[in-house]
RNA sequence: CGGGGUGUGGCGCAGUUGAUAGCGCGCCCGGUUUGGGACCGGGAGGUCGAAGGUUUAAGUCCUUUCACCCCGACCA
């Protein structure tokens, strides 16, 4: 625990990015390259986005479910596009049990196929749609270029998969799903950002279309975490997924699958973080207050224990920090490094007179409370900072979202800021790909369908509203 | 996977022309301390990322390999 030694945000945002998960105790690596230990205090945050995503999906009507890890590699080869899109990335098992298997087996690396595959078994009429399921499991993608929480070799994951009977009820499934996923970001992580749809080249591979979240980082790439895709019949069509309507006539389900991603912690920390580490938006600390002594007299820490029994009946994630062979300072430190929303001061002083004084993350400035409705304030100042997070975010947002007529303005504030850059463009894999060679740039998802401008690239008339970015 | 960089106790580093390792922080024990990273005393802990090679002798030279960081391609 060392505040000295980590890298200013601003100097060199990687070095900090992976000092800050070390030094905050969030993660360690594992042994394989690209695996990551998620250690209980990244592990809490992880559980409270699970708790408040799992309770939208049961809502909804979605039923938890869990599907085998190992898929047949000829399940995957059934889609075309789909296997196109993954094998470069797949981990296959070839021998088990000490014998060379008759067929690879796939590492899931999201699970479509297996989960199809039983869904044709399951599905013969209308009555059993609409089917909807999820599952809270890992995934396995060999990527090149890893980084702790954006992109390891196993990440952990929520995926949904629905099947229903008219391509509306699906479209439905999906917008839901991405409603969702954007209430957690802006109301949990208090990140704002932007929801449409991916491109012909970034959309899922198998899917009619992706719906995406987008999130702008300080480094001015941006973040996807979570997509919620189409399927249209396609995988409805290869797995046999079909029913017989009230008619008696046989059509293909309509599918969605949806996922939210542990990259979402990378997002939030690099969101919020600053050159004094981590800062936790109260929805996700998992140690909302730390309470720390001044001077740990026999009054002090009896005031301190029953504030913080209070506190922690009270429905708030309290800790008392009564290491004594850690000071004062050191203890502020270590809770400021580790983003404790906030930490309260208790000395002799407070003891006397009654009031709380309470150092917000954030601001990192000091606020006074009344010690005797400690529990109603506290719970106003959570709301404040949240709410407070969040507006910082959506200024960031906007503030670095800029419009582009043309190409050459185009690549100016690539040059220059970054960000996200708002045209009018049609929807054009070769442009795209011609866009992203010379820029770094590509489309994030299309925000709105608009005809009163022209293509910021070819200068046609444009049917939509894109915006573009650097993605991490 | 391509280009560049790094790799020495938990962390940050030093180690001259080759002679089998040292510092600071942290950790453990004892004591004094405690309103923004305390101090004193006493300890534990490394064969130098890994494997091979050259040599009487390798942290230092050579080869291979692995991991991490930065920049690309792939991607949630």
């Amino acid at each position: 625990m060392a505040k000295e030694l980590l890298p200013k945000k601003s100097d060199n945002i990687s070095e900090w990015y992976t000092s800050v998960i070390r030094i905050a105790d969030l993660a360690d690596y594992g042994p394989v390259k690209g695996t990551m230990i998620i250690k209980p205090y990244g592990y809490a945050i992880w559980e409270a986005i699970q708790k408040q995503l799992d309770g939208y999906i049961k809502e909804k009507g979605v039923k938890n479910a869990y599907f085998p890890l190992f898929i047949p590699m000829s399940f995957l080869e059934k889609e075309k596009s789909h296997v196109e899109g993954f094998s470069p990335e797949l981990a296959v098992v070839t021998v088990c049990g000490g014998e060379k298997l008759e067929e690879p087996l796939v590492v899931r690396p999201t699970s479509e196929t297996v989960i199809y595959d039983a869904y044709g078994k399951w599905i013969q009429s209308w009555r059993d749609l609409p089917l909807m399921m999820n599952q809270w499991c890992n995934v396995v993608r060999w990527e090149k270029r890893t980084m702790p929480f954006m992109r390891t070799s196993e990440f952990l994951w929520q995926e949904g998969h629905t099947a229903h009977a008219t391509h509306e009820e699906a479209i439905e499934m999906q917008n839901w799903a991405m409603d969702a996923y954007s209430k957690v970001y802006r109301d949990l992580l208090a990140i704002d950002g932007y929801t449409g749809l991916k491109s012909i080249t970034e959309r899922f591979a198998g899917a009619a279309n992706s719906l995406t979240f987008e999130s702008l980082m300080p480094s001015g790439k941006v973040v996807q975490s979570c997509t919620s895709h189409d399927l249209g019949q396609n995988f409805s069509k290869v797995f046999n997924i079909k029913f017989q309507d009230e008619q008696g006539v046989d059509s293909y389900a309509w599918q969605t699958s949806w996922g939210y991603t542990t990259r979402s912690i990378a997002a939030l920390i690099l969101a919020h973080g600053d050159d004094n580490g981590l800062c936790l938006p109260p929805n996700v600390a998992p140690i909302q207050i730390a309470i720390v002594s001044a001077k740990a007299t026999k009054e002090v820490v009896d005031f301190c224990r029953l504030l913080n029994e209070e506190l922690v009946g009270n429905g708030i994630r309290s800790e008392f920090d009564n290491r004594d062979d850690e000071t004062f300072g050191y203890k502020l430190n270590k809770w400021e490094v580790r983003g404790a929303p906030i930490v309260i001061k208790v000395g002799p002083r407070e003891v006397d007179n009654g009031k709380l004084t309470c150092r917000r993350r954030d601001t990192l400035s000091d606020v006074e409370i009344n010690r005797g409705d400690a529990t109603i304030n506290i719970r106003e100042l959570f709301d404040e900072i949240q709410s407070s997070m969040l507006n910082s975010s959506v200024n960031y947002k906007e503030e670095n979202t800029r419009t582009a007529s043309n190409y050459d303005e185009f690549k100016d504030i690539m040059k220059q800021h970054k960000g996200f850059i708002k045209v009018f463009w049609n929807d054009d894999p070769k442009i795209e790909k011609i866009i992203k060679d010379e820029t770094t740039a590509t489309t994030r998802c299309k925000i709105a369908e608009d005809t009163s401008g022209v293509d910021f690239y070819t200068g046609k008339p444009a049917k939509d509203i894109w915006l573009f970015a650097q993605s991490y």
